[in-house]
DNA sequence: ATAGGGTTAG
């Protein structure tokens, strides 16, 4: 056989070409393939050049990267593409962006797989300015009807805090894939707006267009927001209904919307049916019990996971600290804290120190919480542990320590209404009145207002919304009545006013009023209007729950005899038979 | 010769 030196010629690049494919994104082995690629004198080549280049990225060698594009004399319309694809995708997404810029200034024509790229690198880093000028590159050349670009261009706007450009340029979109309607739905429910997510997700439905686990994944998180069961239960329906693979992150998704509903059981449930769970799965499922006061569960959960040799990392250890925290589980959360440390690496972050303050505040050792805060060094004493500080000072109506901290974080933080609101409470509890006035008024000078607080019920899978002292519901007379002549019976019972928020509303004139009309008194004297002996109220409210609302339904669940579950900004509170699952430390 | 796209969980 007679060997042409061409196709010798051949079979040795393709040699090496092996050599380098077989290096993998292994930092060292690459630079070995590399030097050997000088040797044999094809360091030359371009496609090898251009495997290196994304070979190293993903080893997470940006630096690397970066020399072997130095190298290059002339690096055409490929080598860009592979260059800023590679680091979009691997997390560099500056760079992703810097090397657009040399594909600019260089006058390598950039193209649909360009655009993509870049536009995930804006994503990623929210540059709105950055991202919206890329656009005008896609419309000048000629990209803008290319489904792909569309697509990325929805995520980027929706991930730049931009959900209505988003919505225009999915909008205009002559076509829509699944991917797009997933883009969309995704965006919105990143957005909070969970009620528009769902929307989409209809019109989505409507269209014909078969929704896959992605879309689901979504769409679960944006119930989760609204905290509604029903629908909740309706999604997991559809699921089941349209024989979608429920893979690990979808099953995940589904444990955490049964948590964040209130219905831990059947978030447990889904949780035994994953096989394949990961540290994501085992973490959703201790959060859950945690956010609902199952300390226990949380605890046994938690040690099963290690037990089958999952890796817990910093934010399971997050919601294993806040479950210990949320329970009373002191000396357990103590020995967590250390071990996340001593056996697991983990390097504690503010979230963790936010736990540990607040497990120790809530648990009743005030002075430990204290010096655990004096133990940390000024980088560490963000807001986030001193507003955990506060709180610990308002649960034990520590007066002088907690001015104290209020006044260091209206100083650090002075357009935080919040901390003003927690002062506030400091002086009434104090009986300073005087000093409650004056905040009252220096807040209305700064234009700070609190936030609006409301809850939500379902009732025969509508959602209803209530504000405090809202009057827009159209039996808000019966409603009223009612609410009033239940609160009668509940003093009969021995509830009393808690006067603590004597200044929870600014105004002054309402404060009473404002009081006995809270939005969740409102939704449970609704719910129970509505809803038969033996049935659930399941609540949802935007913020903390104030302490007279706890107080009320407390007694509301005796009266009537029924269960009342609250979802609050932070946890659920079982009400049951006068009790709550929270311990009244909340 | 070289790579190949947009969406998802705690």
């Amino acid at each position: 056989m007679v060997h042409l030196p061409t196709r010798f010629d051949g079979r040795r690049k393709s040699a090496e070409y092996e050599a380098v494919v077989r290096a993998g994104p292994h930092l060292r082995r690459l630079q070995q393939a590399h030097a050997h690629l000088v040797v044999t004198g094809c360091h030359r080549s371009r496609a090898l050049i251009t495997k290196l280049l994304t070979l190293s990225c993903a080893a997470g060698s940006i630096s690397y990267t970066r020399r072997l594009y130095r190298s290059l004399a002339h690096p055409d319309s490929f080598l860009f593409n592979s260059l800023i694809k590679a680091s979009s995708k691997f997390g560099f997404s500056i760079d992703a962006i810097v090397f657009y810029r040399r594909m600019l200034l260089s006058r390598v024509t950039p193209s649909s797989y360009t655009f993509t790229s870049v536009i995930k690198a804006c994503a990623d880093l929210s540059l709105l300015r950055v991202g919206t000028l890329v656009h005008s590159h896609v419309l000048i050349s000629g990209y803008s009807s290319d489904s792909f670009v569309q697509a990325a261009l929805v995520t980027f706007y929706a991930k730049s805090c931009a959900p209505r450009v988003a919505r225009k340029v999915f909008d205009e979109m002559p076509q829509r894939g699944v991917v797009a309607w997933n883009s969309m739905i995704s965006g919105y429910e990143q957005n909070g707006l969970a009620n528009e997510a769902l929307a989409v997700f209809r019109r989505m439905v409507e269209s014909r267009v078969e929704p896959d686990s992605t879309t689901f994944v979504s769409v679960l998180s944006a119930c989760s927001q609204l905290g509604s069961l029903e629908l909740g239960c309706w999604l997991h329906e559809c699921i089941v209904g349209s024989g979608i693979h429920v893979n690990a992150v979808l099953a995940t998704s589904l444990v955490n919307m049964f948590s964040r509903c209130g219905d831990v059981a059947r978030a447990r449930a889904v949780f035994d049916s994953i096989n394949d769970g990961n540290v994501v799965s085992w973490t959703a499922m201790i959060s859950g019990y945690g956010m609902h006061g199952y300390g226990v569960e949380a605890m046994e959960v938690f040690h099963r996971m290690k037990d089958r040799g999952v890796v817990p990392n910093s934010v399971t250890f997050v919601a294993v600290l806040s479950a210990c925290a949320h329970a009373g589980l002191i000396d357990e959360g103590r020995l967590v804290f250390a071990s996340m440390k001593q056996e697991y690496g983990v390097v504690p972050g503010v979230e963790h120190h936010v736990c540990m303050v607040d497990m120790f505040g809530r648990g009743g050792f005030l002075n430990e919480a204290y010096q655990f805060v004096k133990g940390l060094s000024s980088e560490e004493l963000v807001p986030a542990v001193w507003t955990a500080m506060l709180g610990a000072c308002k649960m034990h109506k520590n007066f002088d320590l907690g001015v104290e901290v209020a006044e260091n974080l209206i100083s650090a933080e002075p357009e935080n209404p919040g901390h003003y609101v927690l002062l506030s409470n400091m002086y009434a509890f104090a009986g300073r009145m005087d000093r409650v006035e004056s905040i009252r008024n220096v807040m209305i000078q700064r234009g700070l207002k609190k936030q609006v607080g409301f809850s939500t019920i379902d009732v025969d899978n509508i959602s209803y919304l209530f504000s405090m002292a809202d009057k827009s519901h159209p039996e808000t007379n019966e409603i009223y009545h009612y609410l009033d002549e239940l609160m009668g019976r509940c003093k009969d019972a021995g509830y009393a006013a808690v006067p603590e928020l004597a200044m929870h509303e600014l105004e002054e004139e309402e404060k009473e009023y404002a009081l006995r009309y809270h939005s969740e008194k409102l939704a449970v004297a609704f719910g129970l209007m509505k809803t038969d002996h033996g049935v659930t109220l399941r609540i949802a409210k935007n913020l903390r729950i104030c302490e007279d609302c706890h107080s009320a339904i407390k007694f509301m669940s005796v009266v009537t005899n029924r269960e009342i579950i609250v979802r609050d900004k932070l946890r659920f509170h079982h009400f049951r038979e006068g009790s709550c699952s929270c311990l009244d430390y909340w």
